[in-house]
RNA sequence: GCGCGGAUGCCCGAGCGGCCUAAGGGAGUGGCCUGCAAAGCCAUGAUUCGCGGGUUCAAAUCCCGCUCCGCGCUCCA
């Protein structure tokens, strides 16, 4: 049974479902007006891994990412280049599945855009209304906080401690009644994309969407919000506050992941340090940055540097030439122990670090089984570090490239050169192949080319 | 100001009352192996967990105060 750190409770819960053996997921997904940046790249593989690991568990996974298509910051970015707005959604999302291919996140089972459920979007504000829980102002729709019971479950404050304080919130001057209230739908300016709505032109609020299309995908009562941090108040909290204005039953737990530093120093290309996926996986392994999520824990903050990347490199080395090493072990079943500790570690609030533990003790005990010669030992390991691997949709073992002719005569003139004694010319000729590209080593099978 | 979280070796990062003489990864050092390397293995590395008090037979882990950092209270993964 899967345990997780519930938000709205403030401790780790059990991951009760709605229906045995399904689940449904929601991840609030990205606005599309930039490439994403490495937080985002956080988030799609904490829940990524999330994902594939409760299939594992033999879990029936409904998994929902939506994609803000709507969006005041696609509008200003529009506003500013002379665009149009809608065409640099569509591009920056192009440019979000090249990255997330890239990376190895697997495609929601359903992707959602805010630009098709506006209709049912304005469905739900009319009700809202009809029920006197929204209003009309000037500038919009909002939606009254105080007639929603337990307002500030997952900010863990209560009205009057959330209005104090640095916030800019609106308050002076504004129609609300409370100012709290937020925003369900917003009147168009001009020159600003709209949808037509009873009330008049405009566009839905970034917190109806997620309920809208949550429910509609999931159903009442559906298992699992997640999302970053920082939309845990307000936008998670609005959802919530719609949701129980209209007296349907919401997600019953809330998952949120920590934010991604950089040690205060600037990230750069020249640095080494960047905060942007497409540069960040141009610079190193695009496998680099799972590995680095994945050793530490989703919910504290985390650090990533140029060094950290580099060595999370180097660790995947590490991996790569253990998977080449015991590609000639016969395969066999994973030691029932290890799938058990792995299932273990992973439920008790989906510990991804003491797997990645896990997987690197496996390592070692499998390496050393194969110096002293113990074969059958070294398999069980081996398996074991595959499962654990593939669960975590780390890929290993990257595809040997073949070796050119020329490039395998000279590694066979080293050899004979070694036979010979000559060593002054075996070594030349390792250095030659090693600055055209190719790594020589001599293991216990013999010498062993290939790309450095 | 209020709320939530963080501060652990050279770096990243687990641990969250006794199994901690603190996991794992990266870097370093010594050794085994090797013609030399590489890979791999073994060993070594914080007598200490931001600072100051306290509780306890026992604290990195609990309580109080303080310092610094992040996030939220406005759009944000």
């Amino acid at each position: 049974m899967m345990r997780l750190y519930d938000t709205a409770e403030g401790s780790v819960v059990p991951l009760k479902l709605r229906d045995p053996g399904k689940i449904g997921m929601y991840v609030c997904g990205p606005t599309v007006y930039a490439p994403p940046h490495i937080g985002h790249g956080r988030q799609v593989l904490v829940y990524d891994v999330l994902r594939r690991f409760l299939e594992w568990s033999g879990l029936d996974v409904t998994f929902v990412s939506n994609v803000t298509d709507i969006d005041d910051n696609i509008i200003k970015r529009g506003l500013a280049e002379g665009r149009d707005p809608a065409e640099i959604a569509i591009k920056c999302e192009a440019i979000w599945w090249q990255v997330m291919d890239q990376i190895n996140v697997r495609r929601p089972d359903h992707i959602p855009h805010a630009t098709e459920y506006v209709e049912e979007m304005v469905e739900l504000i009319q009700t809202l209304i009809g029920q006197d829980k929204a209003y009309v102002t000037a500038d919009g729709v909002y939606l009254s906080v105080e007639e929603v019971d337990g307002y500030g479950l997952l900010a863990h404050q209560d009205l009057d401690n959330l209005l104090e304080g640095g916030g800019e919130r609106e308050v002076v001057g504004s129609e609300k009644r409370h100012p709290a209230d937020f925003v369900l739908w917003k009147f168009a300016k001009s020159g600003e994309p709209e949808w037509s709505s009873p009330w008049g032109p405009g566009r839905p609020g970034w917190h109806t969407e997620c309920v809208v299309m949550s429910l509609d995908l999931l159903g009442e009562g559906f298992d699992l919000h997640t999302g970053g941090l920082d939309l845990t108040f307000p936008h998670h909290e609005n959802e919530r506050a719609q949701a129980v204005a209209l007296g349907r039953e919401f997600a019953s737990h809330w998952m949120h992941h920590g934010f991604v530093e950089t040690d205060g120093e600037k990230m750069s290309k020249s640095l080494g340090n960047v905060t942007n996926m497409l540069d960040l996986i141009e610079q190193y392994d695009h496998r680099a940055y799972r590995l680095l999520v994945l050793q530490s824990h989703y919910r504290t903050p985390m650090e990533v540097t140029g060094a950290s990347m580099v060595a999370s490199e180097t660790a995947l080395d590490r991996l790569d030439t253990f998977v080449r090493r015991t590609s000639v072990l016969d395969k066999v079943e994973v030691p029932d122990a290890l799938v058990e500790r792995f299932r273990t570690v992973m439920e008790e609030d989906f510990d991804t670090p003491g797997a990645i533990d896990l997987l690197f003790r496996q390592v070692r005990e499998a390496n050393s089984a194969l110096d002293d010669g113990d074969e059958l030992r070294a398999a069980g390991a081996a398996a074991a570090v595959h499962l654990i691997a593939e669960v975590l949709g780390l890929e290993l073992g990257a595809d040997e490239d073949d070796v050119p002719a020329e490039i395998q005569a000279m590694a066979e003139e080293r050899q004979s050169a070694r036979a010979a004694k000559d060593f002054a010319r075996a070594d030349e000729l390792r250095d030659e192949l090693h600055s055209l590209g190719w790594t020589i080593e001599d293991g216990a099978g013999g010498p062993e080319v290939r790309r450095a």
